[in-house]
DNA sequence: TGCATAATACAACAATTGATAAGAGCGCTC
DNA sequence: GAGCGCTCTTATCAATTGTTGTATTATGCA
């Protein structure tokens, strides 16, 4: 085990020595990095399109996502981000950001500026790497996301989401299984789940409640069970290989 | 200008030298590694989902698609590639396939093996860079579709769809100009821009039907004008920042 | 505790998109 | 150059999803 697995900093050091091997050091260097943060609410953003930050946000606590509002006024969530991650690390490469990011609940985040984070990639080339490999892994979700959006329909979308967020959670020990069971908390209002799946959140509520109907979930309030998970990723053809990368050693 | 940009692995070192400064000597190297080439014709898998490649693939001729195939037979394109692109440079990164590559039209395509690519990695940091940033690029564009796919008409997905391959074409001179329309050839069947697009090929049909009555595209077969590009721009809620990572210096 | 705000549930109706079918045009192969 | 297969086009009908509106229930804050 690393040191400083535990700190405040504990999951995105985890996360980061899953995608890489890092030295000991640089896993010290980079947990002293991120000792300031910032509480935030829900809602909140904390990157715009447009902008051109000079540091990167680490999500210590909450839920996160990028997204983009259309012309129309229409916000499209393009991903969702736990704590650990690092999401606007491509402003490293890309100085203006083409999207949002904004928190979905109550959220700590942390920051480091960039031009510690080359230093330490000067020093640590598998550092490198290792954001490499995270952005690959990104985009591997967000070509699933694809499939979701443009060849599902809205119960199985709605599905696939569930199955996904359950997967991810459950690999940071954040979800709980009993049997085929499996329990976790996700507190993302419809209207947040809608923007992620490109549905009405009325639509959203149709959706989860023929799920529940059917017996594959249940829920009170933000407190989900997915009673079957086998029976659910069947039915929403979910195969988590294309996550695999992120899933740390057992 | 770099040695060797007119050989056959021409654009493909054009795009690499968009993304970072290549030194010469990597270019010759790069360029001498793709000597052998396939002919390919179209709708051929180049690498399947699950496969575990050794090799990356160099498209220096035609266009490719990722794809997946969901239970239901549907398929969904998640991203579009011409001459130049390295699809699936990540097999370095996840050794298992998580999507297909297929050809969509005729396809002349280069293979480098691993091994060779790491190693030149290890002599040229730059390069690893380079597809990091190549990857953070793709991911951006993905982000776009996924706004295509969810929050946006089938006309309006179609006209963004013709407004970004427009605009990629044109940026390696692969599209005329003359005032403020532009014209390019766009091979794909309307069976493919469905797939790309989430929309039924009936429901393209009914779409370009719309965007020629309404003077935005003129089209015979697969040549097409945009006859005042700006327009079907704004028509489309077409921004295109997140493409600039791309775009060759003039 | 009570009030204001936000989130959920659900119904009725409207709009968009998909499925099916059938004819026309084009290009490739033998 | 004739035939075959694929693509494009168009129409009709069906299914899915969005919109609007209104209760009802939680939640956060004073």
């Amino acid at each position: 085990m690393a040191p400083h697995f535990n700190g405040p900093a504990g999951t995105f050091l985890q996360r980061l020595n899953v995608l890489a091997d890092l030295p000991a050091d640089l896993s010290t260097a980079l947990h002293d990095l991120v000792a300031n943060s910032r509480c935030l609410g829900a809602n909140h953003d904390i990157v715009l399109q447009g902008d051109q930050p000079s540091q990167c946000c680490v999500i210590l606590e909450g839920w996160v996502s990028r997204n983009k509002v259309g012309a129309a006024g229409k916000r499209q969530i393009t991903s969702l981000h736990f704590s650990g991650a690092t999401p606007d690390i491509q402003s490293l490469l890309h100085p203006v950001m083409d999207h949002n990011i904004t928190t979905l609940t109550k959220t700590k985040v942390g920051f480091i500026p960039h031009s510690h984070m080359r230093s330490l990639m000067e020093r640590f080339p598998v550092l490198k790497e290792a954001f490499w490999k995270d952005t690959s892994l990104e985009l591997a979700i967000a070509r699933e996301w694809e499939v979701n959006l443009g060849a599902r329909s809205a119960v199985e979308r709605t599905a696939h989401l569930f199955c996904e967020i359950a997967t991810r959670l459950e690999w940071f020990g954040r979800a709980t299984r009993s049997g085929s069971a499996l329990s976790f908390e996700m507190p993302l209002t419809q209207i947040q789940l809608g923007e992620a799946t490109g549905l009405s959140s009325v639509h959203i509520n149709r959706s989860m409640r023929t799920l529940r109907a059917s017996g594959m979930i249940e829920q009170t309030r933000h407190w989900f069970t997915i009673s079957d998970l086998p029976k659910l990723a069947a039915f929403a053809d979910f195969n988590p290989d294309y996550l695999i990368p992120e899933r740390p050693q057992d």
